[in-house]
Formats: C-alpha cells, structure tokens, sequence
DNA sequence: TTGTAAGCGTTATCAG
DNA sequence: CTGATAACGCTTACAA
C-alpha cells in the first residue's frame, strides 16, 4: 500500500506539505505543488480515508436509507439513489447504502461509529421516531418527502383546481387490479356519463384503464383526456403516450445532497424545500368539446402546483 | 464522543481488554466481559470504524456498483441492492453504493483508500475491463451476471426445451410499443394461427399483448397460454395473473455477499454458481388442445433450465 | 513557503 | 487471563 510517507519522498517534500497539497488548505509554491502531483499519479496513490477520517474527523460518507420493502415506489427510489450517489461523487463524497430496517439503532450507529457525517432519509412516516434520534444524536440529516401526506396533497390541489375553473370533480379511489379498475370506471362513467377526462395517480391501473376505454369505445383523447401521476417511462409505454405529472425524483436526490453540502459547511438548518412536478403533455389530453382540436405534441409545462 | 479508553475506564480494565471483549479474538473472564459489556451499554459506545480500518487494515464495508442508466432492470437492481444490504449487515459489513460511471477508476480508488474490502458488480458488459482492473488489484470480488448472454442462453433453453418435447417454436423479437406488440402478434397470428403459447421476455409488451389478445376475440388461457419472463409484480397486475419465470434477485444478493464472506475468510477464488430461476403458475396457462382442463393456481415449481 | 510533531481511536504484539 | 505500548496513515497546530 502506498501512503503520504511514499508520496512526499518521492517529491522530496515533508508529508504535511504532500497533505496539504491535496487539501488546498494553505498555499503551496507552483513548482512543489506540481512536483507532488506528478508523484501521487507516478505511485497512484489514494489517501487511506479510515486515517483521514480518524486525524480529521470525517468520513466523507454520507448515508441513504431507503424502505425495505420496495413494493410501491421502486423507480423513484432508484432514481434518487443514482441521483444522491453522483452529485455525492461530485462532492467527493461516498454514499453508504442503508434499508430502514435499522431503524433509529442504524442512525445512532453510523453517527456515533463515524461511519458517515450525515443522514438522507427516504421514507418518512407519519410517526418516525428516528427524526426524533436524529435530533437527538444531532447527526446532519435530511428527509426526502416523498410519501407523507403526498397523496392528501395532491388530491386537495386538484379539488382547488378544478374548484378554482368551475369543473366538476369526482374523486374515486381503487387499487391496481384489474376488477378494481373496471369497477371504479364503470361507476364513474355511469354517475357521470359526460366525463371529458381522468386523473390517473394509481400507475398500476393505468393498463386496465386503457385497454377499458378502448373496448367500451371511448377513444383517448377524442372522447376523454387522461393525465396521469407516473414515471415518464410508465407513460411512454401506452397508445397513446399519456400526459402525465412526474415526481422529479433524480432531483430529489441532488437537491438532497445540495443542502446537507451546504448545511456540513455551516449552513442553516431547518430548510424546507418544495420541488415543483413538471407536466409533461403527451397524447392523451385534448382540449374538451364537440370539436377538439389537435392536442400540443411533446411540449412542456410547469404548473403552479408543488408536492413536497 | 465516547472512545475505547472512556468504556474501559469506566470498566475498569485495559483498553486492550475491551477491545479483545468486543473482537473475541482472545478469552476473557466471564466478569471482566461482563463489566465491559455494561459500560459499553451505559455510555452507547459504537467503535470509530476509521481508527478500527486504520489498525486493522480492514474496513468492514462492501461496494455494490449499480449500473446508472438504470431504464431496464430497476426492481431487479433494487431487490438485489436490498438483498446485499441486508445479508451484508447480518455479517457486521456495511455497503457503498457505487454508479458505474467512475469504472475502472471507481474500483481502484475504493480498493486503495481501504475504502471497502470488496467489490460487487451488477451489470457485466462483454468487454468489460473493470475485470482486468479487478485482477490487476487484487480487490476481492463478485460478479452477478444478470446481463451477460442473458437473453441468448434464455432463448437456447427454450429452442431446446421445445425441441425436445416436438413443440413448434417461432421466435419474434420486438421492442416494448403498443405497435411493436401489435405487429408482431399480427404476425405471428397470421403466419401460425394455431399458436397456443406466447413466452414473453419483454415485460414492457405484457399491457399491450393482453389487451391485444382480449381485442382480437382470444380467451387467455383457454385459446392462449402465457408465461413471462417478469418481476412477479408485474405478473400479479394483469387479469388473468401471469405465470411467470422470475430472475431470482435477492438470493442474487444475498449469495454474492455469502461468497464474498466466504472469499475473505480465505475461501477459493474463481468460484461460479448459477441460480435457478423460478416458474410460478398462475391464471394464464392451461393444457392445450380443445378441451382445456382448469389450470393449477398459484403452486410453484422449479424448472431445471438455469440462468446465471 | 515549508517542515516538525502531536495526536486521532483502534488493533495487536509483547510482557507479565 | 490481563496490561502496556507500538504501530496504523493522516491532519493540523506550531515553528521556522
């Protein structure tokens, strides 16, 4: 194994200088500076981060704790994940990998083990005793809100919406089976025979539905706009594509990282950030009436609505 | 923060002689273990994993390292991810998630910063020289070959399945559109009208395929049998369910980190284990011919095709 | 601008 | 069965 001993020989320097060399904390001449660099990349050499982490403290690590049980959200999940671990890299940080099985034990071990400097939490529950160990340990930490009182909100924003442009709502929920599907439509269309459009958040009935649709003869968007809350590619992978609101999940993740970055170098505490969901419009939406007229094919938009 | 020499203090004891009570690497008394317990209990001791890497030379952690564009297999990812940590952890390892897009570099800086002590890959391409970077440096390691000829070797075993039992076989290829899947079971139809089964490896066809059958006047599974190659999520949202072949990802993760655990423990190198995949029938398989008998419902067996 | 040296918290060797 | 004590490789005052 090489070390900073190794590097600063070959240099000709002291070690404190080949470390402050690499730490940028105080000036070192061009020609020293140069010399050090040429010897870290002749020997390849990589700082032991369990030294590093010992003299200075910090691990450099953040960690991500994500559900166990993966059922529901799993693309968003992923993508946060892969969102987190690079603008982590970007910061020369790691990311450590952590199922909420743990619970606040897990926090309270990665914390005071100094395994890592701080927490990213993923799957917040309405009574999480871990945000209290988190206070608690006082370790850094950030929660990505993606479930809670996600689905309230969003219905009380479409109420306020269609309340604020006078359409008329009805609000049926229904799991993702197919019976539950048909059942909720049939029910819809029989209440309300003139529905012009759905609002699909349930991705998994979006299937049924359509292939329902079809059958019972309604053509999308003719005779019903659809919009639905999923993954662009759930979207794409219907006839037509639909137009759908996407939790922006990769973002999730580097505003994540983004904050507790500025928040380990001294920043505020406290911050809530509210990311917007982008509207993408697709095919299954047209414009209500007798005569719709073509649909905007592959725009975007940013409604005023957020979801936490 | 609470250190060794704070719990043995407060024991009563050497340093040492905690560390030995907390390692097992030497006997203690029955009392003085006990002592050592109670402080370590008292004041929530967690050792500094950095001080134990440096004096140990051995981290403690294993890096997964996930594909970043992650369109393709993102449940079976997750579930393998799921299934690393949790095994990893039973073992006191912790585990680095690690993007594919720092390569060969990736691996090498983890490996000399004594970052992790082994490394798992997830998504093996065929020219792949992170594994000339692996043998180069020596890092313990495991592939899981999800990817890797996959597709090819799924298909051999079905010629040679249906070879053997003198059943016809076509092989259609197409991409996951509504009109792909349409195309080509318009021309499957057409060229053999007869066709009783449908094997389906792109999980992306199944809505549209269903809806497409139940269109065109065909009874799954009395006229039509399907079994695909899906997430056992995905085989579960579809009227009738889907018998289905499951790629098997968390034992996927839990048998690498066994190997690895058993590699690091000074077990032989170059070991290769295939993973049987599992069928689970359900509603979309029935016997053919004209008077098709009720198909078993929710039973599993295991075929003795194998996948990697 | 650079060098010296005192830790950081464990592990493991060597005595007892 | 238990205690001292020398590493482990790096960071960071403190000097020069």
């Amino acid at each position: 194994m090489t070390t900073l001993a190794d590097v600063a020989r070959r240099a000709g320097v002291a070690a404190s200088t080949v470390s402050y060399v690499l730490s940028g904390k105080r000036s070192v001449s061009e020609e020293t500076r140069e010399r050090v660099h040429r010897a870290v990349e002749a020997l390849g050499y990589h700082p032991h981060v369990g030294a590093r982490a010992l003299a200075s403290s910090r691990s450099n690590v953040l960690a991500l704790i994500v559900p166990l049980r993966s059922d529901m959200y799993v693309p968003v999940m992923m993508e946060i994940a892969i969102g987190v671990v690079t603008k982590a890299r970007g910061h020369g940080y790691d990311v450590l990998l952590l199922t909420n099985d743990e619970g606040s034990e897990g926090i309270r071990r990665v914390a005071s083990s100094a395994r890592a400097d701080a927490v990213i939490l993923t799957d917040i529950g309405m009574q999480d005793d871990r945000i209290a160990t988190i206070a608690q340990t006082g370790v850094d930490a950030v929660l990505i809100g993606v479930h809670i009182g996600f689905a309230e909100r969003t219905l009380r924003g479409i109420r306020d919406g269609a309340a604020g442009l006078g359409v008329d709502l009805v609000h049926r929920p229904c799991d993702g089976s197919y019976e539950a599907a048909a059942g909720a439509l049939a029910r819809i269309l029989e209440e309300r025979p003139h529905t012009t459009g759905l609002i699909v958040q349930n991705e998994g009935i979006i299937p049924p539905l359509m292939s329902l649709l079809r059958t019972s003869g309604r053509a999308v968007p003719e005779d019903v706009s659809i919009v639905a809350l999923c993954p662009d590619q759930d979207a794409e992978q219907t006839a037509p594509r639909l137009t759908s609101v996407t939790i922006p999940a990769a973002e999730l993740g580097t505003r994540a990282v983004e904050l507790l970055m500025r928040r380990m170098g001294g920043g505020a505490a406290g911050e809530v950030q509210l990311i917007p969901p982008t509207l993408t419009v697709r095919g299954s939406t047209a414009p209500a009436g007798p005569d719709p007229s073509p649909s905007p094919y592959g725009t975007r938009r940013t409604p005023r609505e957020q979801h936490q």
